[in-house]
DNA sequence: CCCATTCTTGACTATTCGTTCCAAAAAGCG
DNA sequence: CGCTTTTTGGAACGAATAGTCAAGAATGGG
């Protein structure tokens, strides 16, 4: 039929990703975008649009890694407040140790993205959903092992604790000091108490 | 001496830092400036230096500004709880009215910026700790006054309300969602209890 | 009133942006 | 091997960008 193409499809996304999700939308240039993927300019265009579609695919690619991570850890089996607390302090050690401070793609893609674009706003809205259901899942069934006690109201603990993880990959960036973070962690954690 | 400015500095940098909230650094050009600050190109290079530097500036208005209101709310005698209810409550309430999404810019430029720009850096770094002491000296009044028991680190209880605070305006951006915010101000407030 | 100083104006520069065009290279099929 | 189809590379496009220049207009001191 014909020739194929040189690159992997999902390398170069993952790489666009990473582009993104240091620099933002727009301070990410195509140049930049094309010397990091490894791939021709026009390569880039065939594949996956414009500079746009290719910043939702990378979204959609954050969003789906990390949303696994989440997923895993959470309906992992035994002591959810175990869960709980190993997510938070992957979150922070994972903040503490990027020099580069690109903290949440999809907090940054909300912050920056969301009032102006549609497709960011409803993915970030997806997203936020999506992870609620996955601490209201957790909760309920720590609730039902009568391993959590503290929580009255599943569903805004959920997103409470949606919010302070979003809180907390903020702050990182802010100020990449581990008593800090810890001390929030800390007082999150304890309204499961 | 000489001719006088035909326009208000403060006026200016008021609709410069409005231009930077809700665009952001990048996406907000000379030209949006310029139309929205209502004054001429050069008299903006002249008055404020270059685009950079009438971004911090917007931004430590921002800051002066939100950092004072935080600051009579929180130093107003009588109940504690009562304030950091109020405060929340107004956060909630301003973000659903604001059709824009635009945020809480210090939120806005600690995503954008933070890592890529030591001044913004800086500046929100010193913005953390700034809103960290609020709430702790709030805190600790509560206490003193016998208003507060449930909270045992007041230092850490400050770190987590700032946190709550930023993550709360960074979910009203992705979700303008009355019953989801208020969820979260009663859980965050519940470890007051 | 006049001159020095400052502010205003809009044209201008040089660069960078996202995107497209076109020819050359490569690969499978007969 | 040749022919078709697709990818690739780099040049080129117009639009937009941040920042500058020089000339004119306004102001206040002498």
């Amino acid at each position: 039929m014909s020739r194929h193409k040189e690159f992997d499809r999902d390398q170069a996304l993952q790489k666009a990703m990473e582009v993104f999700w240091s620099r933002g939308y727009q301070a990410a240039s195509i140049g930049d975008l094309v010397k990091q993927m490894g791939i021709n300019r026009q390569s880039l265009y065939d594949t996956f649009g414009d500079k746009h579609a290719l910043y939702l695919l990378a979204l959609d690619r954050y969003r789906q890694v990390e949303g696994q991570r989440l997923f895993e850890l959470l309906e992992r089996p035994g002591s959810v407040k175990q869960s709980l607390r190993q997510l938070f302090d992957e979150v922070v050690e994972q903040a503490l140790g990027d020099r580069e401070r690109r903290g949440c793609f999809i907090g940054n893609a909300t912050s920056e993205m969301a009032g102006h674009c549609k497709e960011t706003a409803s993915r970030t809205c997806n997203n936020m959903t999506t992870v609620e259901e996955a601490f209201h899942r957790a909760l309920l069934r720590g609730k039902q092992e009568g391993e959590i006690n503290g929580v009255r109201d599943p569903r805004a603990a959920a997103r409470f604790f949606h919010c302070a993880l979003q809180g907390l990959m903020m702050m990182a960036k802010a100020r990449q000091d581990r008593k800090v973070l810890n001390d929030v962690v800390k007082v999150t954690l304890s309204v499961l108490d």
